[in-house]
DNA sequence: ACCTGAACACCGTTCAAGT
DNA sequence: ACCTGAACACCGTTCAAGT
């Protein structure tokens, strides 16, 4: 890549992350672009999608989450690690308001730019869901693309600004149909 | 209201029904218009927002989810009444594809035109819910605001092309987290 | 009273013309 | 190679002018 490219294309992820912050994931492309003192056609020749300039912009977060899987899955037990990931999941989708979607209609489109990452963090997920079945503390009757898409639909519901806060409840609330054996009335349990 | 204007206030709601089913919540209001031969400022004047348009495209739709609210609790057990009541909500908001999300933002917005109707819906919820907590076979630890929000995550699940193929089995993944006593593993259970 | 057309400030996409 | 500006076909909102 010529510098001078490599500028506009480092400038651009900058300008994009506080832009996407502000505005959510439905942010105009041509905000962006302009706030960059870049032409709108330099973004879409660097990002020819707005999936594309996601997959860049969320790149670390995905990687950081799927180390995270890996990590839980040394240091606690099954049925905690599972809990513990789908939390940091709901939480990282929270970052950027409406990236569910994204990865919601990402996971259907094998074209789109963020079907590869979708993929990873929903394998991620799937063996620390496989990990709690075979020890008998996960349900066996769903998969990991249930998981993804409970998480999904979590991420969803927190991201609308009038069940934000119970999103911690929320939580307890499906974790406690994933888990078997679980008291699943009265209180919270701690984790 | 004047005869013609009667006359344009039907015509724009029977070329709503069409486009919105054509095009999702998002449809375009001009493209209504257009279809519907009349200006875009009349479209604006009797449905001055989106939530106004979808208020009126809902409302039998409404009333009808909230009468059979009251018919499964005359006719059903607790339990079963919650769980028949949950299902029919989250195939309703499917006619209409992204319409969910209409609903989980007017339920924090007392402006919308949706505030009212949203909140019908909710209190319908609740009245299952808390017959069937009295009987102890629902989770005391979640409200008529919980039920809403659940049913509107699922609706938004199902209506990711994605996911829709399994809607069944998250209503069945989520029913049982609500449920008490069930058992939540191996097999469906027959309702 | 009710309707209309036009103007306004946006959006994403495309592409010929510049350096 | 890479960038740019302008043109295009859209969008929702607003409002003076018509009947």
């Amino acid at each position: 890549m010529r510098t001078d490219a490599q500028k506009n294309y480092s400038r651009l992820l900058e300008v994009a992350r506080v832009v996407v912050e502000e505005h959510g994931v439905d942010a105009s492309m041509r905000e962006i672009a302009r706030r960059a003192d870049v032409g709108l056609a330099t973004l879409f020749r660097h990002f020819p999608t707005r999936e594309a300039l996601f997959e860049a912009l969320l790149h670390m977060n995905l990687e950081a989450l799927i180390q995270q899987a890996a990590e839980l899955e040394a240091s606690s037990p099954p049925d905690q690690a599972l809990v513990s990931w789908f939390r940091e999941g709901v939480a990282f989708t929270h970052t950027y308001s409406g990236v569910c979607a994204l990865f919601a209609s990402a996971h259907a489109d094998p074209n789109s730019a963020l079907y590869a990452p979708c993929t990873a963090l929903r394998s991620a997920g799937a063996k620390l869901l496989l990990r709690a079945q075979a020890e008998g503390t996960a349900r066996k009757d769903m998969d990991g693309v249930d998981l993804f898409a409970l998480m999904s639909a979590l991420s969803w519901l927190v991201g609308q600004p009038g069940f934000a806060s119970r999103g911690d409840h929320f939580v307890h609330l499906i974790t406690s149909a994933i888990l078997t054996n679980q008291p699943n009335n009265d209180s919270k349990i701690a984790i």
